[in-house]
DNA sequence: AAGGTGACAGTTT
DNA sequence: TAAACTGCCACCT
């Protein structure tokens, strides 16, 4: 790599991921669209598997696929904790899935009004 | 410096 | 309708 516009795009999800309120879920599309790389949902996902490694924790749990799954859980201390840590917030999660997942969705570029 | 990779998304078989 | 493929951009080795 040659040159990068910010030194860390991942420092940017993480920001946006812990402005998430409790009780709340987000998608890596969503996330990535609010960050100006509306194709980059990829690396959204990416980088909250870096977020373990983040001194400030990231609520990483609250980031879910397009369709709703919990599709990173596997990444998380146990595949397990994911939907707990959810069922904490208030979130319930029933096969992978979040409930009501479209109304309890927090898209950034609609709540921050960016 | 280049190539491979990934917790997705959208489109096409 | 469901399954499979490609595109995509930034990080890491």
């Amino acid at each position: 790599m040659v040159a990068r516009r910010k030194d860390s795009f991942f420092e940017d999800v993480f920001e946006v991921v812990r402005l998430i309120p409790p009780g709340r879920v987000a998608t890596y599309g969503d996330i990535a669209r609010f960050l100006g790389a509306a194709s980059s949902s990829r690396m959204v996902g990416f980088a909250m598997n870096r977020s373990h490694f983040e001194a400030i924790p990231v609520p990483a749990q609250r980031v879910v696929n397009r369709a709703g799954l919990l599709t990173g859980k596997a990444h998380f201390a146990y595949p397990e904790q994911m939907a707990e840590l959810l069922a904490l917030e208030g979130v319930m999660v029933l096969d992978d899935a979040v409930i009501d997942f479209e109304k309890r969705r927090w898209d950034p570029t609609k709540e921050l009004n960016f």
